[in-house]
DNA sequence: GTCTATGCAAAGAGTTTGCAGATGT
DNA sequence: ACATCTGCAAACTCTTTGCATAGAC
């Protein structure tokens, strides 16, 4: 097995993304690392953004339009695309109400439900504010 | 607004979408459609598939790995991806249970929710009963 | 006849990969 | 020293698009 090892790039990511609450797409995290390492190429932000999400310190999350965008919480939780600016918002439930969703999913399935991967549409709290 | 035109290749398309329950990609559609039309081109298919679509007549399933994935049945439904064998299979849901997903999912979110996109993960019947 | 759909091939977006050289341990 | 990581560019996958021609109405 591959030893990991320490690099300022992967770690500059990684920070990124656990400040910002912008739902990234690998793209905009390329061109924020770009402002410290002037040379970073994308691919070392994919193959970054791959290896935190493959350990677990950083979710991606797919989107129908266009590139997946990651999220440094791991805390489980859902997401909403803003049908009205596009934007994605979080959206936390507890545990026991995610369970419940599998669960339901279960009863009517003839087979095991492990997990799910849930995207909501809807309008976020700033366009109900200011519907344009 | 442009008026839509019968096509053979649209016909046997959505015809081979409302007959199988394969959930097929793109190119494998356009790999039975050859048969019937060899000369049919992955173009046609896609705009076909996204005319279907559009139109209310099929499913666009858009999956995390690799290309999207059609669904002849419109009835709103679940998908299970299945992390044994990688298929997909239905999973059929009462209009109120789908809806109260929605609900649980307002009452946790500072905006509003219209609708969802769930792709489940578990284990399809057939990998229940044959483990490998 | 007119307008849409097709086939083909090229282009496009997003992502991955091979390689030589730089960097971490 | 040795293995991993980087930057660069090319390759790859999936999907869309421009254009001339064939087909529907």
């Amino acid at each position: 097995m591959a030893t990991l090892k320490y690099s300022r790039q992967r770690a500059s990511i990684k920070e990124y993304l656990m400040q910002t609450h912008e739902h990234p797409t690998a793209d905009t995290v390329y061109l924020h690392v770009k402002k410290e390492f002037p040379h970073i190429s994308l691919g070392t932000v994919y193959r970054n953004l791959n290896l935190l999400a493959d350990m677990g310190e950083a979710v991606k999350i797919p989107t129908p339009d266009g590139g997946d965008r990651f999220d440094g919480d791991t805390h489980p939780h859902y997401h909403v695309i803003c049908t009205s600016c596009g934007g994605v918002s979080d959206l936390m439930m507890d545990k026991e109400h995610i369970r419940s969703i599998n669960e339901l999913a279960e009863a009517n399935f003839d087979g095991t439900i492990e997990h799910h991967n849930t995207l909501f549409y809807g309008t976020c709290a700033k366009c109900c504010r200011n519907p344009h």
